[in-house]
DNA sequence: TATTGTTATACTCTATAACTATA
DNA sequence: TATAGTTATAGAGTATAACAATA
């Protein structure tokens, strides 16, 4: 178990990476935004999907799928083919145009990325998709839990006497 | 130098690291989102600073910083004060009650990832606050560099055809 | 009755541009 | 003229709730 400065040091990291996570948003196709790249990425990756499935995958709520996949659609980069098994359910699948824009994509972070990266070793970048990998798994798999607060104190009124 | 493959998936883990960071914002107090947590944190590490160090240490444009100062100095947590020294510039200033909601703050984030990262050694969570701090500086130093990209192929009617 | 997916609404975060005040 | 900061506006991402169709 790590340390209480630790965690705070971790919980700022977290809320700094956005930062590089906007710098790669910002090589984007105009008309291909971080929301629809993260769909043709998952298609590519896992190949034919539900809705629900994709949801997941996202890690977000399935109206945020609906529209993300609905942009990609228009497009013309996937198709909504109806399941046999399920009339409820789309199955979602890459067209050859959206097979060329996902390689585009791949052709644009990875050139950034080993531009900004060019100082790491393969050994630095395994390490930190591993560790990212494991962080998203210690908070995916208890989704839904709702957290329990360690007694707020007070919450409105606190008035703490010193350093506790 | 990493390969190819291994920055797609830096880029997909970067991209999914977000559900982590909104797990992290359902935790905070409904009046204080995660960009005025993020003015507390950074005050209450660095101290004192004028707007535009603010502005630099969140890597968000001036505007917006100017947005969420206001809305954490509406509710009394921080101060901006005059600077004697350039009238145009304020001084931001963590004020008691501001001291307050960054501990009650610090409290709810370090219980949020003890419980998740029960299992993490300390070891593991100290080597992943150090790549993402490389990870960030490796983009931050070169910021405003406009970026080339690798001759796009043609950008709309791109054919490929086929694994090239 | 429960589930899959869509749509409407609202909120947060961000960047760009126009503007004020000061250097 | 250039810089520090504010405000207005617009765009992207997300969640909640209401709804339709099917299981």
């Amino acid at each position: 178990m790590a340390e209480r400065t630790q965690f705070e040091e971790l919980a700022r990291q977290l809320s700094a990476v956005g930062a590089v996570k906007r710098d790669m948003g910002r090589i984007l196709p105009p008309d291909c935004p971080a929301g629809s790249a993260a769909v043709l990425t998952l298609l590519g990756r896992h190949g034919d999907m539900r809705m629900s499935k994709l949801a997941e995958l996202l890690a977000v709520d399935m109206s945020v799928t609906s529209r993300h996949v609905a942009h990609v659609a228009a497009r013309g980069w996937i198709e909504r083919h109806p399941d046999p098994a399920d009339k409820r359910s789309r199955i979602l699948r890459l067209t050859p145009a959206g097979l060329d824009r996902l390689d585009e994509l791949s052709r644009r972070t990875t050139h950034l990325l080993a531009e900004r990266l060019a100082d790491w070793t393969d050994e630095d970048v395994g390490e930190l998709i591993r560790l990212m990998t494991r962080l998203r798994a210690s908070f995916g798999d208890c989704r839904s839990a709702p957290l329990r607060l360690p007694a707020p104190v007070s919450e409105e009124t606190t008035r703490t006497p010193a350093s506790t």
